[in-house]
Parts: structure tokens; C-alpha cells; sequence
RNA sequence: GGCGGGUUGCCCGAGCGGCCAAUGGGAGGGGACUGUAAAUCCCCCGGCUCUGCCUUCGAAGGUUCAAAUCCUUCACCCGCCA
């Protein structure tokens, strides 16, 4: 099976230039590239889903170039999106090139002498044009109709205009490509499925100036079953980065995905083999109460991008605080390790605690204070996994374990932990 | 440029002087059922120092005992005519 039909097993694959080509063209090595623009502090589930496609095809045997939208990024991407976005500062953009680069950085393989991967940031051939320059030697090569033509143009014309900033997005990516086909003879550029019209500029740009051709593969945006965005919780993003998303809340996403995505997700994220992710939805359609396969896909996953010493511990918290074992019967050690994945507050006393409903409201597991008062009255608050009563509740010194710990819990699974910590 | 319509809570969308923190749906939260799943059912859903108080209905002023609802100006959007 060769790396096309696999992603085609996987759901991967939305749109390609002539197929057979590129399937040809994949006989050998190649050189492959795409873009990564910072829009925030973090990349988020979603980018991991060609972040892993780039991965398997380096596993192949391509030499995969990442592309991080210094430029870009500073000039805004209309695609998928129905209105203007507001800029963000250039020292802001900047240091988001900085944490999205490293970001990058741990999913491809930097040390191989065959086929080593690169990080390059688009700033570095953007920021040496003059807007002369770009007009006369770039700009020519664009015609507006075609531009014009572009979805993600004319939807915005359709509805809340462009400005003409972004409307030179399109520009500056296929700037990208050809900086890239000239450089490093990169002649793949993947992307999502949003993205192909940026990266069939791109393509026609390399024809016009270098009479060269390449290939262009999208990525069908993931979908969920139920219809919702994937990769968002109430919360907001999933994000990679473990200060943003906690290895453990990272964990749980995963682990709490629907009975009828597991599969699904397993293809896309997965590195088991064909076997092995059949194997698992062998065992999932006979016992999905058991959740094998949701283990298997959030183990995996935390692994790959918190590394396997988090997963190990995050995945035991979980086991812990969801077990069938009382709090109170886990040992020392134990509970401590489990606790120290959830968020959690501290207190320095153990006189005059603060209330159930301060604690959790503090750590933002509740938005605010009426909301976690809601909770308590509707039966949903929870101390060391006894229901409590009253809005007004406050804790005790008996109420920590070993006198070190308490477990608040809000609902079925938000958890907090509360630390008596001396004062120094 | 002229005429008309719009801007409501996280989103969509009612309300058109007092009974409005504001109908309904979605999202979200809690509960029941389960498997830390889905579907279903019930409840909740601006905030706070919570029998009361404070802040919301594009922005700023005004009328009134009383305004999301009336008036004025401004901003943005959408139609129709130029």
C-alpha cells in the first residue's frame, strides 16, 4: 500500500492535484512543505492533524519542510474565516514564531542524515522586499480575476468585505511555495482543505516564473459526529502547549471522545498499523463500555506531544480519581501523584477555609461564584467524592486527607485539588 | 446622494412605555440513565457582600414617576432608488 492509499484509509486526503502523478512523483524522495501561522501562543488540535500527515510522510522517506508564517501571520489568512481579523503587534506575532517553532520542531525528525527535516520562517524572504520589488516581480504574475475568483475571496465579498490586506494573502503564500521550489526544489505543498486555493496559486506561480510544476494535497477539516468543532471544549481550544492545556485536560479530551469518532480519530492520529487500529475496533464494537480503543488513542496522542513520562502519570491520576477505589483508601504517594495533574488551589491555614464555592469558582473550574452556587444547590458539588449541602459549605481541617489534600469535584468529571501548604 | 429597514444576553432570535434580567431555540452547566460515551428525560443558565442590590438590550444625550421600548445626534450593517 503505498502512502497515499494509507491516507486515503486514514480519511486524510480531500483534494490532490492529478493523483497519479503525485503518486509517481512519490516513488522518490521528495521535498514537502506546510505552513503554520501564528494566530496564538499555541498550536491547538487541529494543526496536529497535518503536523502527524507531514510526520508519515517523512516515515516515508520525504524530506518535509515546516513553514512558519512570520509574514504571513502578520497580514491575516481570509481563508475559512468570514470576516476581517484585527492584527496582532509584530512583537507579538514574533514570539509566537518563537513557541510555534519549537512547537513544530518535536513532531519531525531534525537528526536523520536522510532525510532531515527544516524550520524556516517566511519572514526571511517576505521582510527583503521592497513593495516595489514585490509588485513589479511578484504582483505581476497575479491576475485579479483569478484572485477575485478564489472562495475565500468571493465569499468575503459576498458578505463583510476584505480588506486589501488579506486579499494579498494569497500573494505572499505562493511567494512561499516558490521561495521553497527554488531553494530546496520543494514541489508538495499540503495543507487543510481551506488552503487549496492558496496552494494552487502557488503552483501556478512556479509555472509562470519558474515553468516548473509540483503538487498540491489538502486535508479534509475534521469532523465530529455530532457537528461541533473538534478541538474545543467549553473551555475553548485544545492546545498543545501543557501551560495552556494540561497534560491531564489534554488526556481527558482524548479519552472522552464519542463511541462513534474513536475509529475515526485512531486513523487520523494514530501511528499503529492497519492491524492494530482494526484490532481495536474489533474490541470496541464488542465491549465500548470497556473503552479500549479510547485508551489506545488518548494514551498515544498524550504521549506524542507531552511525552511518555506525562502520559504514564496523567493516564494513572485518571485511573485513580475515576476508579472504583474510595479517595480515602488510595495511599499517600499516590494521591499526591493524581493530584498534581488537576488544577488546584492552595491554603495556608487550616482555620477560616474558604467555602466549596470560592475554591472552585478561584481555579476557574466555575465562571463565577453564582454559577458553582448553582451547582451546590442542583446536587453537583462534591468533597472527597461525598455530595455536599449548602451553599455557604466550607471545609475543615478534617476534611484533608493525610492533612495534606482535598478533592473538590463539580459535576461528573471537573476536578480541583486543594493543598495545605505551611506557610514558609 | 435619496428613501426604507436593522443593531437585544455566548450564538440565532422575540419583545416595541410599567407585569422585563427580558419569550423561544441552540450552545453551556447540574441531575437521572450509562461506560468519565451517545441518545433521551428533568432542572438551571448576567453578576454580587443575594428576601436585596448592581450592570445589561449598537454609542452618547434627552423626554417621563417609569424606557430594550418614545425623541435627538453619532457609528456600523442590510435593502430599494439614483
Amino acid at each position: 500500500m503505498n502512502l497515499i492509499e494509507d491516507l486515503r484509509w486514514r480519511g486524510l486526503v480531500s483534494q490532490s492535484t492529478d493523483e497519479k502523478a503525485l503518486v509517481e512523483a512519490l516513488n522518490k524522495p521528495i521535498t514537502f512543505y506546510a505552513g503554520f501561522d501564528p494566530t496564538a501562543p499555541s498550536l491547538h488540535v487541529g494543526n496536529l492533524v497535518i503536523l502527524l500527515v507531514m510526520r508519515r510522510f517523512q516515515l516515508a522517506g520525504h524530506n518535509p519542510i515546516a513553514v512558519v508564517g512570520g509574514a504571513t501571520g502578520l497580514v491575516g489568512d481570509p481563508s475559512g474565516k468570514n470576516e476581517e481579523r484585527t492584527l496582532n503587534s509584530e512583537e507579538i506575532v514574533g514570539q509566537w514564531v518563537d513557541r510555534i517553532r519549537s512547537q513544530v520542531s518535536a513532531f519531525l525528525d531534525f537528526e536523520t542524515t536522510k532525510n532531515p527535516a527544516r524550520v524556516v520562517n517566511n519572514l526571511d524572504w517576505t521582510s527583503p522586499l521592497s513593495a516595489i520589488e514585490f509588485l513589479r516581480d511578484i504582483g505581476k504574475h497575479f491576475s485579479v480575476n483569478q484572485m477575485l475568483a478564489k472562495d475565500s475571496v468571493s465569499s468575503r465579498l459576498e458578505s463583510a468585505g476584505i480588506s486589501y490586506t488579506e486579499f494579498s494573502y494569497q500573494v505572499l503564500q505562493s511567494l512561499d511555495f516558490l521561495e521553497l521550489y527554488k531553494r530546496y526544489q520543494c514541489s508538495l505543498q499540503m495543507g487543510g482543505s481551506d488552503q487549496w486555493g492558496n496552494i494552487v496559486a502557488g503552483l501556478d506561480l512556479i509555472r509562470r516564473v519558474e515553468s516548473g510544476s509540483g503538487h498540491a494535497l489538502t486535508v479534509p477539516l475534521l469532523a465530529k459526529a455530532d457537528g461541533t468543532k473538534f478541538g474545543k471544549t467549553a473551555g475553548g481550544s485544545v492546545w498543545l502547549d501543557a501551560t495552556m492545556t494540561s497534560p491531564y485536560a489534554f488526556f481527558q479530551y482524548w479519552l472522552n471522545t464519542e463511541d462513534r469518532d474513536v475509529i475515526n480519530f485512531l486513523k487520523v492520529f494514530s501511528f499503529a498499523s492497519h492491524g492494530e487500529i482494526e484490532a481495536l475496533e474489533k474490541a470496541h464494537n464488542e465491549n465500548p463500555g470497556a473503552r479500549e480503543a479510547h485508551r489506545a488513542l488518548a494514551r498515544e496522542i498524550t504521549t506524542l506531544v507531552h511525552g511518555s513520562q506525562n502520559a504514564q502519570r496523567v493516564e494513572i491520576a485518571a485511573r485513580a480519581l475515576f476508579g472504583q477505589a474510595e479517595l480515602a483508601e488510595l495511599d499517600e504517594i499516590t494521591l499526591e501523584g493524581a493530584l498534581a495533574e488537576l488544577p488546584r488551589a492552595t491554603v495556608s491555614s487550616l482555620q477560616d477555609l474558604p467555602s466549596w464555592v470560592d475554591l472552585v469558582t478561584q481555579v476557574g473550574v466555575s465562571p463565577s461564584k453564582s454559577a458553582a452556587r448553582r451547582v451546590v444547590k442542583e446536587g453537583g458539588a462534591y468533597l472527597n467524592n461525598v455530595k455536599i449541602e449548602g451553599e455557604e459549605f466550607t471545609l475543615s481541617a478534617k476534611d484533608f486527607l493525610f492533612g495534606r489534600f482535598a478533592v473538590l469535584r463539580k459535576g461528573k468529571r471537573d476536578l480541583v485539588a486543594v493543598e495545605y501548604l505551611k506557610k514558609a
